[in-house]
DNA sequence: CCTAAATAGTTCGAACACCTAAATACTAGG
DNA sequence: CCTAGTATTTAGGTGTTCGAACTATTTAGG
């Protein structure tokens, strides 16, 4: 018992060393875009495709109000547009324009060419190992 | 069907996934203990003892000026102090207060049990895989 | 229908987290 | 001494985040 306790302790502070690298690179990364992380974080998740406030919020784990804000400045910037839905009055549809999809597009490939330059002495092996346990912590559903 | 040619992919958006996961899952652990998320980071900083501010600014990777208002907040709540550097006149030495170092634990404790619990259904072959994995990520000069 | 409840989003006020530039206090090396 | 460097704080500004209250609109029930 002893030794499993010593083992599972060092996964998990590995777990969070790995969280602290990778949120000081994703700083790193959005700085030199004129983005703060969050934003950098919100151009992102909209790559997919155009998002409504709440699905936002519940996406990125903030409340709607921060998101307000959040959408404001990036609006100003000309980063994003919110648009009218099409059925429902109420809400909007934040949308990227084509300068905030540039800047969106360059944020993620910046990200991930880094963490990517984290990973590449890795063998495949690993990788594949490593791939099928982080997604099995992140969406235990999937696997 | 996209899985071996999207392998490279899949894994740093497997772990930029678990930076979100483990974030979040930080901020609903420290919040109900009355802390932010980088309050109960610093304070587990100093669980592994006294630093100054210079250290810790670099631990945390943040601005010293950063630093300072930060600890202003958690000594106006006795959860540290500014201990004078024994032979620095200029230097502080930021220790935890016994009800700081009580409520450092229990942050500790909670979202270190959180992070055990989504790993616990891995076995012990890929954790130990996932840990030898991970450390080399953060800390390649130990692997 | 038509009202009550739910939903989408915003506004407001307050606390925090950051940063940069500039000050203050001290140390250390000639 | 005096000057360079180090440790920290101050001042001022932007951005993040929350909760509570508010507006507008949709939807469900009677």
């Amino acid at each position: 018992m002893a030794t499993t306790t010593t083992r599972h302790t060092e996964l998990v502070g590995s777990l969070v060393q790995l969280m602290h690298v990778l949120q000081d690179l994703y700083a790193e990364t959005s700085r030199p875009l004129g983005l703060t992380p969050q934003q950098a974080h919100l151009l992102c998740v909209l790559l997919a495709g155009p998002q409504g406030m709440t699905d936002l919020s519940r996406i990125m784990s903030i409340e709607r109000s921060s998101l307000t804000s959040m959408v404001d400045r990036l609006e100003r910037r000309s980063l994003l547009a919110r648009n009218p839905h099409p059925t429902d009055r109420r809400a909007s549809q934040i949308t990227l324009t084509p300068a905030g999809h540039t800047l969106a597009a360059k944020a993620h490939t910046a990200f991930t060419d880094r963490v990517e330059a984290l990973t590449t002495d890795l063998s495949p092996r690993t990788r594949e190992t490593l791939t099928a346990a982080v997604t099995h912590i992140t969406a235990p559903e999937l696997s």
